[in-house]
DNA sequence: GAGGATAATGACAGCCACTGACAGTTGACA
DNA sequence: TGTCAACTGTCAGTGGCTGTCATTATCCTC
């Protein structure tokens, strides 16, 4: 369903392309009825009929039903990876990770255009985050990415991650603080990616001062009311 | 099999009694079977038989496979819980959330012992870091946490969670030490408890001087090599 | 451009987690 | 002791996921 418009010549002979296209149409077959009618409520033969399919043939691109869930959200980590690689040594750890973020934000339409539209992407992130069992596995890779951060920064720092914590400290405390942003985000009501981008700036701005005692003297804090 | 031996007269009548040791009994069961033979390779008939009920029944003690499995976990979450709104209205927030995760090591036997012995709980701890459905629902869990956790700091320093963000922002880096504490522990050789409080103190210890920029004049660390 | 090697797919059977429905059993309590 | 309500077992069924094998489609070589 739907012309795959190959944009650019993609490489590979026909069997290639043939088979990048029903794994993207099986992407967007799924996320289209997962944003729709619910991730449970939605079966893999749906999927795979949608996209006209065996079942089967749907395992064998996608390990499970999460995976085909996350399979963009892997191509915006994968940039944000590069980005982070990419930061002069010159700048902190918490810059780097910051700077990275923004500009994974920035370029996120470039990024994924060539699977789907930055919209469903973005109720893709919403349904994530109020189903349970989607959650959990979200969760599950953040901590892989988290890994994956901290070898990163202990490399710019020149750290050993196993002797010295403080890489994986610092990873922790970041992603703690990026997930619960992106929870407030889907819970409000601005969808924007703009919407979001600004909430985990801010946010992050708090990751210094709210480890500090005294919070009687109410510094700042914008009102983020839902 | 095992008596179930009642220590002290269990409050309720007879069916009250009954339900709960059939409870424990699968618990223990289960937590067993995982631990021997994997969680995966366990199937639920299993389980049933070894306390020698039906499939069906366990599924009325427990919403799913999971839920047996985090089932001593939550005991122990409670009783943090239960410690940290103890905590002087005088602490700053992150003592308050130091002193009560010492205090919940320290009894662990006493707010378990009557459904496992403590070195079970060791295992399954390590069982669960080691297999990836249940790092994803420890995970899922642990954002539930947060988010009562957040709410208790929240009103310890008067303020509002939809407000200021920084109860969550503080919660959320905590939370992320706790876990990377618990996973260097799970890889570890060291299984006793009093290996992993010691980790997660120190792990705690760092995470102020982690958020800071100049990471290059090492100034502690212990070794952590594995 | 015919034909064999190889990769992708479909069809089918089967395992296991989990659920709804209904009937049988057992403890609670008048 | 009899009645009610709670608890349990049995059975049938759904959906995620896997192994196997025959079939189809692309690729590559001559």
């Amino acid at each position: 369903m739907a012309t795959p418009t190959p944009h650019s010549a993609p490489a590979g002979g026909l069997r290639e392309r043939k088979k990048q296209r029903t794994h993207d149409a099986l992407i967007r077959a799924a996320l289209e009825l997962f944003t729709e009618q619910g991730y449970e409520a939605t079966t893999v033969d749906e999927i795979a009929e949608a996209v006209d399919v065996s079942q089967r043939t749907f395992f064998r691109y996608f390990a499970n039903k999460e995976d085909v869930t996350f399979a963009v959200q892997e191509m915006v980590e994968a940039r944000f990876l590069e980005e982070l690689s990419a930061r002069p040594a010159a700048e902190a750890p918490l810059t780097a990770l910051r700077s990275a973020v923004t500009v994974a934000w920035d370029d996120i339409g470039s990024a994924i255009e060539s699977v789907i539209p930055v919209e469903l992407y973005m109720r893709t992130y919403q349904m994530i985050e109020s189903t349970p069992a989607l959650v959990a596995a979200h969760l599950r890779r953040s901590v892989e990415l988290e890994a994956q951060l901290a070898r990163l920064i202990a490399r710019r720092e020149r750290l050993d991650v196993d002797a010295d914590p403080r890489p994986r400290v610092l990873v922790a405390a970041f992603s703690g603080v990026m997930r619960a942003a992106g929870k407030v985000w889907s819970e409000g009501e601005d969808w924007s990616v703009s919407s979001i981008r600004e909430l985990t700036m801010s946010y992050l701005d708090h990751i210094g001062p709210a480890i500090e005692g005294d919070w009687r003297t109410r510094s700042q804090s914008q009102s983020q009311s839902r």
